[in-house]
DNA sequence: CGTAACCTTGATTAAGATCAATTCTCGTGG
DNA sequence: CCACGAGAATTGATCTTAATCAAGGTTACG
């Protein structure tokens, strides 16, 4: 049941039962495969996303056929809601364009789109999604500080480093450690990583071998070991 | 008066005479000259500030001293309400530290600051407030997203191009026409301007000489004429 | 198996940073 | 009003990082 999904989605958490529902009368739900566009940034706005199941990435891409991704959504996150809110309570444009393209990038994934017209008027009638919202674009305003700062004053080595420790930080961390506790497993392609960190697949490639060859880390497939974590840590600083 | 600044600051444009004086009465104004400090991102976050004269630079600085601005704040904007929102509603973490570095570009700015406590209350209390914040949150949302893919996805001459053009538009536009309508003035120096746009002062320099030569801008001090509009485009495409 | 997508490795190139040396500009005090 | 000095800007020579180009190697999957 849909309900179910929206109601783990943090600006969701607060709805009662009847607010869900009402909301699941509103909502498209959408399947896509792994590589299937969401929607291009030359797009007009229809509205925002929660990820359900699944992997996307939110991306740009250069004339000459360069791609960054500026985000990662795993599911129960939102995506494309700026846009419903550029001009809030001012007159609705109703041109607004996506902020930048959307891929799925695992099969299977599903996606819920949420008109933005209705979603106006929930928002302006909840003041505790109101809150919510501002707290999510806060976090996201942190995340694209530190993506910046990142991409701007490091090198590509930090950056990996940094990357590295990032996702060893946010895995679930079992009680009792093993010592395959120390390793991560990419859920990206390496292409895809590359284009995350500001860079090309081939640089990153490098870059692991560089790593591994100074004992640091070990790699194998999508599978990364932490052999030294003081000297990852340094590296990253 | 500050009650009149405060006024011209969209999300307190739809303040009432009584909730602008309340507002003043927790708010601190502060006066600072060029080159000073207003906050490092070492310290506990107090609050947020307004911009009210002057010109005020959010900036990251690496270990070995380069800079990277992230925003330049003009009169009536805000600056560092993000860490007033991270968690709202949650746990309020009373440990937050500001994001980046603030610093006063021209002699006798003055800022505004207003401390989160009192102002999370507001919020609260005026679903107004919360919505105007929301959007102009996802105006900032816009402009890192814009300023990544600038970054990522473009050389410093086309930056250049691009930031030339930017200003341009910015520019209030007189009704008739003159020739000296196709000039911007810098109000930064140009090696601010380089840590905005990313790269360093020689090579912005090397960048002005670069397009001079093509005919494109005519630069003279901290005017920039444009020459030639179209190429000026092409090259920022 | 066979093919396509993915990844690695090597050689080369290019953009831009760094280092170093002047030159320019502007505010200050004599 | 001029001279001085500090900060800002320019210019040149060189170096470094990472992108590009090119060729194989590996893996996954029908």
């Amino acid at each position: 049941m849909i309900t179910n999904v929206l109601k783990k989605v943090h600006i969701f958490s607060g709805l009662n039962k009847e607010e869900l529902e009402k909301l699941c009368g509103i909502v498209k739900v959408k399947a896509y495969n792994k590589g299937d566009i969401i929607f291009f940034d030359t797009e007009p706005y229809f509205g925002f996303y929660i990820t359900e199941a699944g992997l996307v990435k939110i991306y740009k891409i250069s004339k000459d056929g360069r791609e960054h991704i500026l985000h990662l959504i795993a599911p129960y996150n939102t995506f494309a809601e700026v846009p419903l809110f550029e001009n809030f309570g001012e007159e609705y444009e109703d041109v607004y364009r996506y902020p930048a393209n959307a891929m799925a990038l695992e099969d299977e994934t599903r996606v819920i789109l949420i008109p933005a017209r209705q979603f106006r008027l929930l928002v302006e009638s909840d003041s505790k999604i109101c809150i919510k919202m501002i707290s999510g674009f806060a976090k996201r305003l942190r995340h694209l500080n530190h993506h910046i700062e990142e991409l701007t004053l490091k090198d590509v080595t930090k950056r990996t480093a940094g990357f590295i420790l990032t996702e060893y930080n946010n895995k679930k961390k079992p009680k009792n450690r093993k010592e395959s506790d120390s390793a991560i497993e990419l859920n990206i392609s390496k292409n895809d990583l590359a284009a995350y960190l500001g860079t090309i697949n081939e640089t990153l490639s490098r870059t692991f071998k560089k790593l591994q060859d100074e004992g640091i880390i070990e790699v194998e497939g999508k599978m990364i070991w932490i052999v030294d974590m003081d000297k990852l840590k340094e590296v990253a600083a």
